[in-house]
DNA sequence: AAGTCTCT
DNA sequence: TAAA
């Protein structure tokens, strides 16, 4: 569907409106499905402090934080397996990285006003060397990527619902975050706030 | 520090 | 309040 990407920072994709309004409708209600059997979540970091970002996953792993660290575990807190990765968001993922096995996380982070994500890397999964893809959903989100050192200097991009983009080659161990969410500029949430699905290879 | 504080 |  789209011939290629319309921003790129340090070999990080972004594919400005790859879902249109119909799309963005369709992978809510999986959404939908997906919270009401794995509850959105507030994990506590390493050192404590629960974050601001609400999460859940989808997949054969979730990603999870507490006192013994990051890491991907194969059950919800609440004891149970997590649900399988809807069909349809496989698909985004094959279409944008093509030849890659398939995605066995897809961690779902809800940001609600205040909502933010500090600078970080991806760096819990086995093979790093796989592409990261996440897709935005709902309010905007201002995103700020650097390099592979955390002081590198550092670029920002406003996401919007139904953007999609991919770290791979130079990006996957950029350093990444969310500085704050524009609280309401999108319709698409009735609740207000930002959703964002991040797939992963993880083993 | 996947947070937060501080400085502008 | 936004940038870093």
């Amino acid at each position: 569907m789209v011939a290629g990407a319309n921003f790129n920072f340090n070999g990080c994709q972004v594919y400005k409106g790859y879902l249109d309004r119909f799309e963005q409708h369709a992978l809510l209600s999986e959404l939908r499905m997906i919270v009401s059997k794995a509850p959105l979540f507030s994990p506590l970091t390493p050192w404590g402090k629960p974050m601001s970002v609400k999460m859940t996953s989808a997949g054969k792993y979730g990603w999870y934080s507490d006192h013994k660290g990051y890491r991907y575990i194969p059950k919800h807190p609440n004891g149970t397996h997590w649900p399988e990765i809807p069909r349809s968001i496989q698909a985004i993922w094959h279409d944008l990285c093509g030849d890659q096995p398939n995605p066995e996380c897809c961690l779902v982070n809800y940001y609600e006003k205040k909502a933010k994500m500090g600078l970080h890397q991806d760096k819990d999964e086995k093979n790093l060397m796989h592409p990261v893809l996440s897709i935005s959903l709902g309010d905007d989100a201002l995103f700020r990527i650097g390099g592979q050192n955390k002081n590198d200097r550092t670029e920002s991009i406003w996401l919007s619902s139904g953007d999609v983009l991919v770290m791979s080659g130079a990006s996957r161990l950029a350093y990444h975050g969310i500085d704050r969410i524009k609280y309401g500029s999108s319709q698409l949430l009735k609740s207000g706030g930002r959703l964002n699905l991040t797939l992963r290879v993880v083993d």
